[in-house]
DNA sequence: AGCACGCCGACT
DNA sequence: GTCGGCGTGCTC
């Protein structure tokens, strides 16, 4: 579309909520140039026929080479911006580290329903006759359908007509003229409102009151809904119209809009807030240990001269109570609060220990949360709400006055996102957050990542310690089960040891709960024929299938594909496949054998998809209605129970032999964690750790509760085989469901990464998990020294090894996935 | 991400 | 002969 462009008119340049490598200039008719800002959303058409609400970056005066071609914004959907300067600033700086567009960070950080794209409506002609002739049958179900519902979209086309591809049949009943298409943005936040009622002027004072009952003497509803109104009045502001139908008796709709008409009333909606109010009791803090106390003395003085503090404290430290002293310093002032906490704990006790304190201060930001109150909480944020308790996605709320961000569990590896784009570190952009905001971080654990340890020791942040736990409490007791020694001795009860089984009827026996550790969900991770050593796969991808016994079926923890198990072996014939391996369901199922009764509940992906049912098993193990409780990584996470006398880890060499260079640090992490679970509060707990391989230095340092060893330990051989924290990693994933031409466009990616990066590179290899999904997989690593230029020229060339690839034959279908820091 | 254009194989 | 598969390129 071509208008003028004189030297005054104003343009805008957007962000557009897709995955595309620039912003878009569009012209801004008059009658709206003084409104447009920056932040506001507008609504643009972008190709031939698709709608969006795109965000305003920029507004430009007097056109340049772009503008030339540029539509026009069809219309501003915000008088206020929606997001900040600093919010942008974080946006193009995610954009720019994890190699990504803005487009997908904007997708990210929007809450769905502030984020807008057209639905194509198709909608009857009003040249359409009923007696029409000549169409076939399912041209006939289309008009049939659309006589029924005014229109349809695509979607619903395609269910209705039961095919993939409905735009033949569309085009028909175009080119008939029969239909014609509509393209329509919604708004889909929708403020909850109220409807009330309230006096119009000139009843709304005393005097003329008395006007007003004369004119509904005849009708006795009427009056009643007026007397009604002065009751509730005197101590409501805004009158509800339900509470006139009750307090009126006989009042209904039809009395309030007949005084309506007469001028009596005025009926208005009021936007109320959904977020519902902290209705509990505001609860006192408990008194600070001495260890706290001087934790916090020595925190505040470290946010002296740095701006990053690792508070490195033992389970069971207190360093929760920590927090929230310094979290009441900060909102005394005035000043906003992050509190990060991996997704899975915010769904747990900590939450309710927050609110307890802090009350109506506090909002609860993550995934579980609704569409329509996440822009609540959004708008909240803006207006400054003091506390703001979030997923690693609360680094994307458009805080006013961010002054102190706690990142909880800070070695946790769900702080990073790593699909889709942009795949970001939530630790590490919270700490870029808060140097855009001049604010101070506060990372606790009690099991340090290897990068902010090392960070420490580089006096990058801060440093501090407790080493005690709250309360004097011993260190649970770790005892290892050498299962080689009880295979040999033919005492294991399938994947019991005698020791485990004989502990855990102990324990039950002193009425004290248990619970039980293994990484896998399902039943049996692998069939295999036991004559020929086949396994079942995944048709689409390069595993082997979970036994799930619940479904009875073998199931892909990939791609979701299951499928019923075959009789007999497809390869040699022979009946009966073995089930090899255990997963959590398994556990459950053979404890009910050897613990008859005892009360067994399992917590993994499995049982806590839907939404309430986390919270049901958490409060029914709190309550003791379960004795034993079953999980996978769940169970590591923010749980604390007082009753607790043995943590079980099953099996700890599923921990340490994965094929990653982090798998030391991980199993250190998750077994010190899920052991910090026995024995709170009274008294000393118990933790039994079956292994093959008592002797591994890992499972020593876990014992010893000896970090520092693990460290130096670990730490030595990042060095020695340069890995993180040393040089900083770029993996690049290659995909195609071919493999001929992914190997094609690897070796073109390959020779200019390798041309430019020499040896940084390593790869293409293919990873340990070659196919997913029917896409074949191909990874390159490539190791870069942390200085900032080197790991610019690194991303240019990733840049540009994609583009050389797209460019060359056959190769562009060829998708790349660049995941920095990758873990 | 969608959508159109254009080039190849299989079908009424 | 056409329909429809998807590889390729563009969207202000």
């Amino acid at each position: 579309m071509l208008h003028p462009s004189p030297a005054n008119a104003i343009y805008v340049e957007v962000i557009l909520p897709l995955a595309l490598p620039q912003v878009y200039t569009y012209f801004v008719p008059e009658e709206w140039a003084q409104q447009v800002q920056f932040g506001v959303r507008v609504e643009v058409q972008f190709g031939k026929n698709k709608i969006y609400s795109a965000v305003v970056v920029n507004v430009i005066q007097g056109g340049n080479e772009h503008t030339q071609k540029s539509k026009p914004i069809l219309a501003i959907l915000d008088d206020v911006p929606i997001i900040t300067n600093i919010q942008y600033q974080l946006w193009q700086w995610l954009a720019a580290y994890y190699t990504c567009t803005l487009g997908e960070v904007m997708s990210a950080a929007l809450p769905a329903n502030l984020k807008l794209a057209s639905e194509t409506q198709i909608v009857v002609s009003p040249l359409y006759d009923p007696n029409i002739k000549g169409l076939s049958d399912k041209e006939f179900m289309v008009m049939e359908a659309l006589n029924h519902n005014k229109s349809l979209t695509t979607d619903q086309l395609r269910d209705l007509l039961q095919q993939k591809s409905v735009y033949s049949i569309l085009k028909g009943l175009l080119d008939k003229k029969l239909v014609y298409l509509k393209e329509d943005l919604q708004e889909k936040y929708k403020p909850k409102t109220i409807s009330c009622v309230r006096l119009r002027e000139p009843f709304d004072v005393e005097e003329n009151l008395s006007e007003a009952f004369e004119l509904v003497k005849k009708s006795e509803r009427q009056t009643n809904a007026l007397m009604a109104y002065l009751q509730i009045g005197r101590s409501q502001e805004h009158i509800r119209k339900k509470d006139l139908y009750k307090a009126g008796g006989n009042v209904d709709s039809t009395v309030l809009n007949a005084m309506s008409k007469k001028g009596i009333f005025e009926l208005y909606d009021r936007e109320v807030s959904r977020l519902g109010s902290y209705e509990e009791e505001v609860v006192e803090k408990f008194p600070l240990s001495e260890q706290q106390e001087r934790a916090i003395g020595e925190i505040e003085q470290q946010f002296e001269e740095k701006n990053v503090v690792l508070l490195h404290g033992v389970t069971g430290s207190g360093k929760t109570r920590v927090f929230i002293e310094l979290i009441q310093k900060i909102i005394d002032r005035g000043e906003q609060v992050l509190y990060l906490l991996p997704e899975i704990a915010l769904t747990t006790q900590i939450v309710q220990r927050l609110q307890r304190i802090f009350g109506d201060q506090i909002v609860v930001y993550h995934s579980r949360v609704s569409n329509n109150d996440r822009v609540e909480m959004w708008k909240e944020v803006k207006a400054g709400k003091p506390i703001i308790l979030a997923a690693r996605s609360g680094i994307f709320l458009p805080f006013q006055n961010l002054k102190f961000i706690v990142v909880d569990e800070e070695h946790d590896p769900s702080y990073k996102q790593n699909d889709p784009n942009p795949r970001y570190q939530g630790r590490d952009t919270a700490i870029y957050l808060a140097a855009l905001h001049d604010a101070k971080v506060l990372l606790g654990t009690a099991t340090p990542s290897l990068e902010s340890y090392q960070n420490t020791i580089w006096k990058k942040y801060g440093l501090v310690e407790m080493k005690e736990r709250f309360g004097g409490l011993a260190m649970p007791k770790i005892e290892i089960i050498d299962i080689k020694e009880e295979t040999k001795r033919k005492t294991m009860k399938s994947i019991f040891s005698s020791a485990m089984i004989s502990e855990l009827e102990a324990a039950l026996e002193r009425k004290e709960q248990i619970i039980l550790f293994q990484n896998r969900r399902g039943y049996s991770p692998v069939l295999q024929c036991v004559t020929c050593g086949w396994h079942q796969e995944c048709v689409h991808c390069d595993v082997s299938l979970t036994y799930h016994k619940f479904y009875d079926r073998l199931k892909c923890h990939y791609c979701g594909f299951t499928m019923s198990i075959p009789e007999a072996c497809p390869a040699c014939g022979v009946v009966g496949l073995h089930l090899q391996g255990f997963g959590t369901e398994k556990i459950e199922d053979e404890l009910k054998i050897f613990l008859p009764d005892a009360t067994i509940a399992r917590m993994d992906l499995d049982t806590v998809r839907s939404k309430n049912s986390l919270l049901r098993l958490m409060t029914d193990f709190e309550e003791k209605r379960i004795d034993i409780l079953v999980g996978t990584q769940m169970v590591t996470k923010g749980l604390d129970f007082e009753n607790v006398g043995i943590v079980g880890i099953l099996s700890a060499d599923q921990l340490l032999q994965f094929p990653d260079f982090r798998a030391g640090e991980r199993a250190f992490q998750l077994m010190t964690q899920v052991s910090g679970r026995a024995g709170r509060k009274h008294k000393q707990g118990k933790v039994l750790i079956q292994t093959y391989n008592p002797a591994h230095p890992v499972i020593r340092e876990v014992i010893a509760n000896d970090f520092d060893t693990f460290f130096t330990r670990e730490i030595t051989e990042r060095k020695q085989f340069s890995y993180p924290p040393f040089i900083r990693l770029i993996r690049i994933t290659l995909k195609h469901k071919r493999t001929d031409i992914l190997n094609r466009g690897a070796k073109v990616y390959e020779k200019v990464l390798k041309h430019k990066l020499g040896d940084w590179v390593i790869g293409p290899a293919i990873p340990y998990i070659s196919r997913v999904r029917g896409q074949y997989l191909l990874d390159f690593i490539i190791k870069i020294d942390r200085e900032g230029k080197k790991v610019r020229y690194a991303k240019q060339t990733i840049r540009l090894a994609g583009n050389q690839m797209k460019m060359t034959e056959g190769c562009s279908g060829v998708r790349v996935n660049v995941d920095v820091d990758p873990m």
